[in-house]
DNA sequence: TGTTTAATATCGTTA
DNA sequence: TAACGATGTTAAACA
């Protein structure tokens, strides 16, 4: 239990010298900007980062239930006896009032963390592997382009298959929905526009959803099982092989 | 600083009294299920929730590094002198490994949180503006239906002209873009083939994107400008009048 | 359970 | 700055 006057100066430095600050206590939360909402008196955590990005956590659930991200502005007071923190931002236009009626904890911290983090397995993953290895597609299979723009987005491989046919390859990596399939359509008008003639359609995904099965068969759309993880094991493979030759 | 033997007894009777743990310390990360990541040592504030949902903050930005949700399986253990936390999940399968090397700051808490959380100036307040006042669309505009399902989607609101033509109406919070307008699009073939008349086609939303500007004059989409600060005015001058009446 | 949509989405990249 | 797509998106609504 902290009074709100040793708090204030506690916090204050914290935020001047860039340390992470946590506050357990009871608290309401105002925010106004992109959105409204209030949020009456209940025991949270609040958290202020050294990038003074402001996060209150209920007990539960995995998101915070207000925020503002970093960069922003931030102002303590006390108002009728209680530790009041409102964290602004510019664009947009955002603002974060913060009232704590009881600080139950508070702790600063100088927090070295710069650490590399690294993530595979992502869409990315899975267009490299393509471009490695177009063998993944179909047998005979030869990139053109990559993230062509055409109206409405990027085709993410444009490729020419053993006849010497356009296709037009979209991947997903997770399930592939009705949209997906529906954004395949609209990148074949723009390729018919362009080339003179009608696009092969495939889509590469771990899986479609039901839906999305009936309406590729309906619009004569192809389908290639491919998962990010598989095409994160082909493109480890290649690295191998590039380092080996 | 606190000894692992000692924390890991704390973390252990703490999950299961359902109480909120917070852990200041140096701790690698490793992930795998959907993706995975690997995060080398650094100092970081793990959360672990009454729900089992778990966090981990790096010092900077608004988003957790790494996270499980809620409902996750906890397991707590000793490996080289280390405090090993792993939560893991079957749907989909995930799972999450935190190594603390090092224990800054550790502390439970029972946290008493049921206040209402109310937001307002949703997508959904502008659909009940439109509904309430059909005439912030336009002069004579009525409603036949909302969240009408056709192919790809569900359409926001479908109504009715002074003349008597069809309109759909699409609506965004937000800036629209040129997806927004292609779905209105595709909206419009299935409006066409069903009342076998093509209907108007408009856009509710604050802006366009000038890209979106653009293709919408070509396609002849008509737009509408409505902010979600002003719908929310709407819905409670239509709530306040609704009462006395 | 599966599917779809909204979100103060956030974040990174590119023009 | 604006636009645009990916995300371990998450979370809620609906069939």
């Amino acid at each position: 239990m902290v009074d709100a006057e040793e708090a204030i100066r506690e916090i204050r430095s914290a935020i001047a010298a860039r340390k992470t600050i946590a506050v357990v206590g009871e608290m309401e939360v105002f925010y106004e900007g992109r959105s409204a909402s209030w949020l009456g008196s209940g025991e949270r955590l609040l958290i202020i980062k050294q990038d003074r990005s402001v996060l209150v956590h209920r007990p539960f659930g995995y998101e915070p239930v207000n925020w503002q991200p970093a960069g922003s502005h931030i102002d303590t007071s006390i108002e009728n006896g209680k530790l009041l923190i409102v964290s602004t931002r510019t664009s947009p236009p955002e603002m974060l009032k913060i009232s704590i009626s009881r600080i139950i904890h508070l702790s600063t911290y100088s927090l070295k963390d710069e650490a590399d983090f690294q993530i595979h397995a992502r869409e990315e993953d899975m267009k490299q592997a393509i471009i490695a290895e177009p063998g993944l597609v179909e047998e005979g299979f030869r990139i053109v382009e990559s993230e062509r723009r055409v109206r409405g987005g990027f085709i993410d491989i444009l490729g020419v298959d053993r006849e010497g046919s356009l296709v037009v390859v979209e991947i997903k990596r997770e399930k592939a929905n009705v949209k997906d399939i529906e954004q395949l359509i609209i990148y074949s008008s723009q390729i018919e526009e362009e080339f003179g003639s009608k696009p092969r359609l495939l889509i590469v995904a771990p899986m479609l959803t039901g839906r999305a099965a009936r309406m590729a068969r309906i619009l004569g759309v192809e389908y290639r099982q491919l998962s990010p993880r598989k095409a994160q094991e082909v493109v480890k493979r290649r690295k191998g092989l590039d380092r080996f030759f």
